[in-house]
DNA sequence: GAAATATATGACAGCGCTTTCAATATCGGA
DNA sequence: TCCGATATTGAAAGCGCTGTCATATATTTC
């Protein structure tokens, strides 16, 4: 009375068919199969119909571990991330899926958890797994290592400007961006416009503080470094900032947030503080996060477009796979006004 | 000028090394060294310490695309999620990875995109890529078709009661979790509690509302249909679950939602007309996003612990492919009460 | 029409590992 | 001391597929 291995399940459990069944089904020979599967060299009509129909009708699947370990292909690419539940890269992660999965391409997401040493622990997880190239969503990694790993494999990172052999970068225009919200705040009135930086180092986090500070400085209005806080581009620093903002008694009348989450957290300090966005103060963010719309007030944001860079991302990798020099541009920064900022009364 | 294959980068890429070539190092036959790898029968000590120092010379790694074709082993699980970058299952996703990464496995995400199909798909894409075992998070799929996956694999499953060998389920209990909600609100003293559903059909929404629905009742207060208000488990729909509700002329002093996401979107909706969170009417949600503690005010919810969900899938899955039953339980819900729900004036 | 060039196909050797199966070595007992 | 039983180990056959090479046939050229 062990497990029957009953057929008359209702969902028919495919039967595992192998190319030489295939063959044998079709009266010609495995490499035949495998050459029309590949498309690697002409065969007759003839032969390719009879393939085709045996195909269909044991409904085989070519097994992707066996063609990793023949041919060294295995139709996985590895997107290293840092951290799989990230309300931002999960747009990303999505976008990376549904490209790669259309080309018949698996993604292996792995965590680096915004660690080098991990994200290289990752990179050689992913390599002896044979994948086919790898996505890095920003990181820590040393270019040097990038370009390191682009010799070996395809390799598409987003977040820097890189140049390597088997190696695109795509990367997004944060300083565009924060200016661009900067001169929001800037059209809106206000003139002390406090900045909740990312963490220093990152170059995201520095390019968005130069647009900040470009922006602020285009406008005539000195630079005041009491204005910048740090953060560390979670809700819990939003807060923080806020309360050392506030208790070092700098006065200004509009927030411009690095991300989103810190943007959240800079809301709800102000709240708790007896001030009101925008009432009170302008708040502006930084991703357009899906929570972006929905908080309270809706808050105005830079628009990263997160699914559009993965979608992006994949596509280059997909031309990178064969052979081809990707053509992929990121859209422009754009901003997203919603009830978080309006004009000093 | 081709790709120097430079062996002065930095970032030393790890030769690949074969359990052919540990065997010849240690002057042993590969049979030994994979005996010693898999712990498949008893060494010599002699021998296992040769092996062990050519293993670590050579920095070999074994290659998990050939154990796969081999022994049928991957030491991959797939795991079958409804969209990679889901709030909710995003922490089940980061806990999954976590502790299959620990024990030497890796992760296979698919997203099924909240359709049987698509899961269905999904499911034969991981046979195919031969994982030892699949998770699956939730889901559409019919119980049926998931048992008839066990009969070949082994399933984790999450989100249901199910009982089949090779199968282990592990449920939130969203019952008690919407009562604990419900007589949350009832405690504050609100007896005109308005409840936003999730999708009717999906086990965990009518749970939820089961559970509801109890509590009103065990409180002596008729269940009024005209407070129960359908959704769809996102923000949108939790907006327009307040408009139908504003509109319908129901008199209500609380709203119970069956996830934050709609939670969400009841507050911004309740903002737009006017009514204040907690001060006009009290607001608890489910699930207790990341989100939640930042929200304005902090929401009150119910904790699903996402992340020890994915723990415990996980370690239930390394259970089941040891061959032990799982004894894993999941924790009982619990109410974390913050600013959104305040006693009725 | 024969030699030279293409074209389509099959045979076969792996990819790196697991896993019988058989061989050798070791041991206990009569 | 010799035989069967019990440990270790190696040889070899694949897992399912790809890619090279050689063969058989078709096409071309002078």
């Amino acid at each position: 009375m062990k497990i029957k291995t009953s057929v008359r399940a209702g969902a028919r459990i495919p039967q595992k068919a192998t190319l030489g069944m295939v063959a044998a089904a079709a009266g010609v020979s495995p490499s035949t199969v495998s050459r029309i599967l590949n498309g690697t060299a002409v065969v007759s009509p003839e032969k390719r119909a009879e393939v085709d129909k045996a195909i269909a009708e044991l409904g085989f699947i070519p097994n992707p571990v066996a063609r990793g370990l023949a041919g060294g292909r295995t139709l996985s690419v590895g997107v290293v991330t840092q951290s799989i539940d990230s309300p931002f890269y999960g747009g990303a992660l999505s976008g990376i899926e549904d490209v790669l999965g259309m080309a018949g391409y698996s993604p292996l997401f792995v965590s680096g958890h915004w660690d080098a040493a991990e994200e290289a622990r990752c990179i050689n997880v992913l390599r002896s797994r044979c994948v086919d190239g790898i996505i890095v969503l920003t990181g820590r990694l040393s270019d040097q290592a990038l370009r390191a790993c682009a010799k070996t494999l395809p390799v598409v990172v987003t977040g820097r400007n890189l140049k390597a052999p088997g190696l695109f970068s795509l990367n997004f225009d944060n300083f565009e961006g924060a200016r661009l919200a900067t001169q929001h705040l800037l059209d809106l009135g206000h003139q002390r416009i406090a900045f909740i930086t990312g963490e220093p180092g990152h170059p995201d986090a520095d390019e968005r503080l130069r647009g900040y500070r470009t922006a602020i400085e285009a406008a005539s209005i000195a630079f005041d470094p009491a204005l910048v806080v740090p953060g560390q581009y979670h809700e819990a620093s939003g807060m923080k900032a806020v309360e050392s903002l506030l208790h070092s008694g700098a006065s200004f009348t509009a927030i411009f947030a690095a991300n989103d989450q810190m943007a959240f957290g800079a809301a709800l300090a102000l709240d708790r503080h007896g001030l009101h966005v925008p009432v009170d103060v302008s708040l502006v963010g930084f991703d357009d996060l899906a929570a972006a719309a929905y908080s309270i007030p809706p808050l105005s944001t830079i628009h990263q477009p997160s699914v559009e860079l993965g979608r992006l991302a994949a596509a280059a990798m997909l031309q990178l796979l064969v052979g081809k020099k990707p053509t992929i541009v990121m859209p422009a920064p754009s901003l997203v006004a919603r009830s978080s900022s309006r004009a000093l009364a």
